[in-house]
DNA sequence: TGGCGTGATGTAAGCGCTTTCATTTAGGCG
DNA sequence: CGCCTAAATGAAAGCGCTTACATCACGCCA
């Protein structure tokens, strides 16, 4: 196509430092490998050269690339970009590079995706939550590609992530121990998405473990709009007392939403997030919240990856959540008035 | 190291479809060169044996890879994320994959992940304004490695983005034309970062023009916090009536600062942004700010450097940014009471 | 002093694919 | 009906690197 400058090659190295290819590699591979004297010599030669290695020929010769994979929904929910950025951040620089790919929350998508880097030639895989065809563990299994699992957990799989359930689980527990009875949640899409589900059922259960049921549950798409209309369509039952969000994006809508009812938070109503990003704290009055040690966790990912595709073993890592109690919670008041809604 | 399952490779498939591997290898690369009938026995055999094409061998013959990169300060800021999300989203899927680095901000560091990306067979490369050592540039050329800049504009290279000085000198028009004289900055970091320079002269050179200057100007890290502490610094000064951001966090954090210390906004002070990223429509109130197309522009990036890397030229793209006039500016007021600072 | 082990280096065989060039095949036209 | 052209296909030469294996040099111990 385009005539190309003439790169020097691993050849050029070696008949200028006057040894041969092997040991040029070796200086670039395993440089202790190498007496100190030559090393220096085919450094050199490199250097007036300005060589640098082909990857393909380095990547078909060693059967390796040092390119990792990362399957995520998108990167505009800040959840997913602060962990992709911790996780690149934590690879061994000049070892490893992350392809990243989005799937926008699309199961079939993300098949094409996985799909997509493994053909790539990606050494490993940063996937999201457990939930997917188990054709797609097979074949990974077959291909021999190591994978690691993120803003999850369970058994099945290594993993580097959290408790939805447990995580969502306290937060009502103290919701209820402030003394609400009615309950509502706007949960994420829970199609295809374990996190989402994992959230709504840990609240459920715990509902339900105390005698109690949602008055009402709203399942929609992630989205400051999305969360400000399912509040107002919640609210229109007039018992409720605390509205329990999937994440701290549906939360600061339902937030806003209850602004522009005329509803004060927490007096009239209690609202929670999950997730604890930035904007929780930039609500007014700031989001009461479960914080994800999201950065942790992509820097645990990272490690965990790094390990597998060397072919050590890793264990997975299970971070813990924490509530967050900051300002829109507060006990029930029974004298509630409404602006136009 | 470890033993591989046997992956079917080129041959095997000419094998079995019972044709010459230059055959099997057009199909994939050129279906249009090879008869239907020969196509779809070709398709089958590949089928057949689940083959798929060895990346490193591919790149090493084809001296391509389809492997795009981008190296950004962070995907912590929205405004990053959000582009290379759509920047993702935009290239031809199965043609182009996305290699992302990140850099925080350090000329040093970019240069080695760009080394870095190019050295990994980037075929083309992102990255985030203008403004690096000339030898980056003169290394890119030599390689023949083709770019495209974002987040900016100039005329020495290839684009896709908008015009930071003019978007903040629109802004600061509009609050002299509020009535406000005595206008002070919050201004993200400007060393080697020629986006938030732009701002900050964008904003000045208005002011000049008018024979003005601001009352003070604090460069600061990105941040919420940063930006509050800037802020109740700058606000010693009891004469400034509005405080112009370099970017909706810096902006934010203003605001909240604003709010604890008992200013009301905007009829105390006025604050604007830069951005107008989520946060900007969830704070109270409302930010005003500066739209900057975030998402058209990672397309509009994908688009140019896919062309550039085939070979066609392309016009580099500058679109408009926009002020979006919400919640907090007003013309200023002679009375303002301060609470506790 | 000589055999031998050890570590440094060289030799050369691929890795799996693309692509040039040659060859074959199928038509089109006189 | 045969020759010429163009399209389809095949043969084979790399692409630039890694790595198993061979070789070599050296120094140690007996």
């Amino acid at each position: 196509m385009s005539e190309k400058t003439v790169h020097a090659t691993v050849d050029d190295v070696a008949a200028l430092a006057g040894v041969s290819t092997a040991t040029v590699s070796r200086c670039l591979n395993a440089p202790d490998r190498v007496v100190p004297a030559t090393r220096e010599k085919v450094m050199e030669a490199i250097r007036a050269l300005n060589y640098s290695p082909n990857f393909g020929a380095r990547a078909l010769a060693s059967r390796r690339t040092g390119i990792i994979g990362a399957v995520i929904p998108t990167l505009e929910n800040a959840v997913f970009a602060h962990g992709i950025d911790a996780f690149e951040r934590s690879l061994s620089p000049g070892k490893f590079a992350l392809l990243v790919a989005s799937c926008g929350y699309d199961p079939e998508r993300e098949k094409q995706q996985i799909e997509a880097l493994v053909a790539r030639g990606a050494d490993g895989l940063l996937l999201v939550g457990f939930d997917r065809d188990p054709a797609i563990y097979e074949w990974l299994a077959i291909r021999k590609v190591p994978y690691v699992l993120a803003w999850a957990c369970g058994d099945s799989h290594p993993y580097a992530g959290f408790d939805n359930v447990a995580g969502m689980a306290a937060m009502v527990r103290m919701v209820l121990d402030l003394g609400h009875r009615n309950v509502a949640m706007i949960s994420g899409l829970t199609q295809g998405n374990d996190r989402a589900r994992g959230r709504l059922e840990g609240a459920r259960d715990l509902l339900a473990g105390e005698g109690l049921a949602f008055r009402g549950v709203a399942e929609v798409p992630y989205g400051l709009e999305s969360g400000a209309r399912a509040f107002a369509e919640l609210m229109a039952d007039r018992s409720i007392t605390a509205v329990i969000c999937g994440n701290d994006v549906l939360a600061a809508g339902a937030l806003r939403a209850a602004h522009r009812m005329g509803l004060r938070v927490p007096r009239d109503v209690t609202i929670t997030g999950f997730d604890d990003i930035d904007i929780a704290s930039i609500t007014f009055p700031e989001l009461t919240t479960v914080r994800v040690p999201h950065t942790r966790m992509g820097e645990q990912a990272a490690a965990l990856l790094q390990q597998l595709i060397e072919g050590k073993r890793g264990e997975s890592v299970l971070l813990p959540t924490e509530i967050v109690a900051r300002g829109t919670h507060a006990p029930p008041t029974a004298r509630r008035r409404f602006a136009k809604a």
